[in-house]
DNA sequence: CCGAATTCG
């Protein structure tokens, strides 16, 4: 991207205030990227993490960027506190609210029940008026429509892109008795096409009506653009500053009994760990996520926060089964280094054979959302669970695993630097 | 949120 010399020195003088850097310096790192200043924060700050009350001081800077999204950094040094926590991230911290209007995400996309049981097909209304690159009004139907065109439209990931037209029975919302469940790292961190990405997450909901869904990296817009459009869940979030986890309940299938939130006592990017106490067809079922400690520099942490999960998860009611979902940032070593899993717990992954195409959930080789240049993947999200410790059925038993979210959207953006993981398990009686 | 380079005490 080329700049004038003029753009150069405000931007120079921006980022220096943003980063502490001296002028010089500053206009060093801007060029090193290519003047993108999104990319020289983003790529400066290595990772927003840490504690925004620890900080130390404020800066607010408005940044227009050439899509005339108007964005709030506000930038927090923190004090360079010298804990033994031994985590090599930055002591600096960007945290970043969206100051822009309800209207940029999709309004009217509503995940409706099925008014009947069977293969009904899902059906994309998509009314692409006078504003076609703005807002796409996307209304799905439980029954068939036609189009203006004759033709029938079936939900993908895609559908409101009209890239993509399925055989309408592709997904049947049939119930078999089984659960399905997703877990999806949504990397609301980057605020990059966010919201056509969240419209293609929905989408994916709306497509394959889990029972459960875990987020994690969920930030407040990402968050009311899901209240508003998910209508048919309980929502329950792990805390309501910067990022954190949701977990979403299908309201006709998962009664909401109680939740709970544990903190990680000494977590420097404001984890925790979110349980949800739901009762479905008979089963006391116990679901928890997390997003644990990121980077590798700081695997201790994130060992300590695993151990913490794993008591959790055995120290359930033993009439409850218990399925924890979410994003672990784990390296296998990293288990294997504090023993493995304990007695009876068990990773889906592995459970269901540990397949290849399933393994890597974080994949730069394939994935180029954050841009990278080294490529490497990673089986960051995991499924764990544990049965009932009672004899009484129903028993969960897992039967499949695939990945969301695979696929490029209009914007040549992914919906998130994560892949899904969608599951779905037997309930037997 | 990688890996390698850079910076700093
Ligand atoms: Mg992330």
């Amino acid at each position: 991207m080329e700049c004038q010399p003029n753009k150069e020195n405000e931007l120079g003088r921006l980022f220096a205030d943003v980063t502490s850097l001296s002028q010089p310096e500053a206009i060093k790192w801007l060029q090193k990227h290519s003047w993108n200043l999104q990319k020289a924060l983003d790529s400066y700050f290595e990772f927003a993490g840490g504690s925004a009350k620890a900080s130390k001081q404020k800066a607010d800077v408005d940044i227009v960027t050439e899509t005339s999204s108007s964005k709030h950094i506000e930038e927090m040094n923190q004090e360079g506190m010298q804990d033994n926590s031994g985590c090599g991230v930055e002591e600096t911290e960007i945290m970043i609210t969206i100051r822009q209007s309800d209207e940029e995400f999709a309004e009217d996309l509503t995940v409706q029940e099925p008014k009947s049981e069977g293969a009904t097909p899902i059906v994309i209304d998509l009314v692409s008026d006078d504003e076609p690159s703005e807002i796409e009004e996307i209304t799905i139907l439980d029954d068939a429509v036609e189009h203006d065109e004759g033709q029938l439209e079936v939900i993908t990931e895609n559908s409101h892109f009209g890239l993509a037209t399925v055989s309408a029975s592709n997904e049947p919302d049939v119930d078999d008795g089984g659960i399905t469940m997703l877990s999806w790292n949504i990397d609301g961190l980057d605020l990059e096409c966010l919201p056509q990405r969240s419209r293609a997450i929905c989408n994916t909901i709306a497509l394959h009506r889990p029972d459960v869904v875990c987020f994690q990296e969920v930030i407040d817009p990402f968050r009311d653009y899901l209240a508003k459009h998910t209508k048919g869940y309980h929502l329950v979030t792990g805390g309501d500053e910067g990022y954190y986890t949701a977990i979403l309940l299908k309201k006709s299938r998962l009664d909401l009994l109680s939740h709970e939130i544990i903190p990680y006592p000494t977590t420097r990017m404001m984890r925790n760990l979110l349980i949800v106490k739901t009762r479905v067809f008979g089963l006391d079922l116990c679901l928890m996520t997390s997003h644990l400690e990121s980077t590798r520099a700081c695997a201790k942490e994130r060992q300590k926060q695993l151990k913490c999960l794993l008591e959790k998860i055995h120290l359930a009611p033993q009439s409850s089964a218990v399925i924890f979902a979410g994003d672990t940032n784990l390296r296998d070593k990293e288990v294997s280094e504090i023993g493995g899993l304990p007695w009876r717990m068990r990773d889906m992954w592995v459970t269901l054979g540990s397949s290849s195409e399933t393994q890597y959930t974080w994949d730069t080789s394939v994935n180029d959302n954050l841009g990278f240049s080294t490529k490497s993947h990673f089986r960051f999200d995991r499924i764990y669970f544990r049965a009932a410790l009672d004899l009484s059925p129903p028993k969960l038993l897992p039967r499949s695993l695939r990945l969301v979210g695979t696929e490029r959207l209009m914007c040549k953006m992914f919906p998130s630097d994560h892949w899904g993981l969608l599951a779905h398990w037997d309930l037997v009686h």
